[in-house]
DNA sequence: TATAATTAAATTGTATACAATGTATTGGAG
DNA sequence: CTCCAATACATTGTATACAATTTAATTATA
């Protein structure tokens, strides 16, 4: 059996699943005016309402060198502030607006629409779910 | 239950284990002079020795507008050939060098590596493998 | 057979990703 | 208190991704 065969790879259906969902949710996604990105960013805010930079690359996986023009984006269109700490400047802020805070009532159909379709019964759906967070937490070990 | 928390989403671990997967891969890659995308693109050529763009596209679930720069780069490093077909002259036929082809050899180890940093058993993978493509076919149709 | 429709790549524009580097701030050792 | 290491974020450079448009070649149709 040959190793180096694209239908042998475990990580090429990863890599072509997870593209071609974010690419179902970006018809949706663009209703409310944002990225896939910056929908993911926006549901931590959702949930933490302020956080910082550094907390929020731990959570999303993602470096400042992606999360500061996104967030600069998400200021832009009125969604968030950045603001730097009084207690320890290096630290950058990040507060949800209340304009913010009403574009999770848009959202809230989004992920049904897209879970239409992908065919997955729940218990499919949950062995997923757990062997993916498995193979992340392997990774986090390093 | 709120569907609008990230710890809710089927999507977002598999954004995070695709990119992080991949990450995996770079310091062996970078060993053989390849990008992830390209190692994939490699994989089809070792495979089918010449295919044109569209062809590929449909297999790697990747455009023009990302092949065409990509495939520049892996004819500049000698991997591939570049021309058109006689028969159409629409088509691009890449074609793989001896150069590429004796590469192969170079990644024999590197699916190895790259899956003992993900501590899958048997079934488990299996059942990832099986789950992934049913997602990647529901969302083929439309 | 002229012309319209289709097709295959290439190009353009926008938005990630991430390694590596730079910069400003803070904390700690002496 | 001073200098040095560490930390947080920003910047730079490279490489995807993909929608939308353009260009060139081919096919279908009136």
């Amino acid at each position: 059996m040959d190793n180096l065969k694209l239908e042998n790879q475990l990580c090429f259906p990863l890599y072509v699943a997870s593209k071609e969902i974010v690419r179902q949710y970006t018809p949706y996604l663009n209703k409310v005016g944002l990225t896939y990105t910056q929908y993911i960013t926006m549901m931590v805010l959702w949930d933490k309402k302020e956080i910082n930079v550094k907390e929020l690359g731990n959570i999303l996986f993602l470096d400042s060198g992606t999360l500061t023009p996104l967030l600069k984006k998400l200021e832009d269109k009125g969604f968030i502030t950045r603001s730097r700490s009084n207690i320890d400047e290096r630290n950058l802020i990040i507060k949800i607006t209340n304009n913010g805070l009403s574009l999770k009532d848009k959202c809230r159909d989004i992920p049904n629409c897209v879970s239409k379709c992908v065919n997955l019964d729940k218990e499919e759906a949950v062995m997923l779910y757990n062997t993916l967070y498995k193979i992340i937490n392997c990774m986090k070990e390093d």
